[in-house]
DNA sequence: TATTGTTATACTCTATAACTATA
DNA sequence: TATAGTTATAGAGTATAACAATA
């Protein structure tokens, strides 16, 4: 027979993440959030979300890029594509012209206005970036992202 | 009179992303996905979604935490982990116990099936990051923790 | 009055199938 | 036959508002 009493219901005080926090993703994920969550509220003066500023520069310094090499540098699936680049295009921040030897394709580019605004754009996102990452060094940046880049390249 | 020819349509050989390439969050994102990708592949076979497994590490690692500070922890929204928490009750890896000192909350703790089941998870789990990161040496790896930690805590 | 857990719901993001026109 | 761009649509993932029960 068994004398001992039954274990009391436990509760938690601080809760324990350190498995989760041995995980590479983990924290990879939850540094991401951080760090687009900060993009939303500073670039959201510029009406752009990630994916619209991540084309956008793209174009910025590949002029007469397709649709389909931006959808191939960014895992963007193109009907996801569509609708961006017709919005930044009623927004006159770029034009569509024709490819100069594929019929079927477009070569995307950035209209002056859209010069200015991505220049700008650009330095808002650095500067975001610069303060999201405060906590980090240049140097331990820089390590960073290498770091990442091995990763996914 | 301009007797210069009109600039040729330019083409795009090779995307360049050396400016995107220069955002900490670019790079986060990026390699996020791709682990996440193999996380999807290596664990379907376990029913688990990155968010489900987060959750039960967390229930396994804290017996008796409650739904509200798993919401904090990982930054769910409280609806959202609601449908969750029933389909892991309904596949018996965990129970939820009244919480012996606020009427409003429960408990949540594994059955000895979730604990079975979750050991081999986590193994898995483990197993498949380092796949995944296998181009980094296990210091690099420690300090790309390191680093990513230092921005979201 | 505030908090836990919950329902209902809406909105964004992402993915797939199928079409057209050109290669 | 394959590819670029497009349309329509479906499924995740995530967010807000409002409620009952308890603190």
């Amino acid at each position: 027979m068994s004398t001992r009493k039954p274990a009391p219901e436990p509760t938690v005080e601080q809760v324990d993440t350190s498995y989760l926090e041995s995980l590479v993703g983990y924290n990879a994920r939850r540094a991401t959030l951080v760090i687009m969550d900060a993009f939303f509220t500073n670039m959201a003066a510029y009406g752009l979300r990630p994916a619209d500023f991540s084309v956008l520069s793209l174009i910025a310094h590949n002029s007469g890029v397709t649709s389909r090499q931006l959808c191939t540098t960014l895992n963007i699936q193109p009907p996801n594509l569509v609708g961006m680049i017709n919005q930044l295009e009623k927004r006159e921040l770029i034009t569509r012209r024709p490819h100069p030897s594929d019929g079927r394709a477009m070569g995307l580019h950035l209209t002056p206005a859209g010069h200015k605004f991505m220049k700008q754009a650009e330095l808002t996102a650095s500067d975001l970036e610069r303060a999201a990452t405060a906590r980090l060094s240049p140097a331990e940046r820089k390590q960073l992202i290498q770091l990442l880049r091995k990763i996914y390249i």
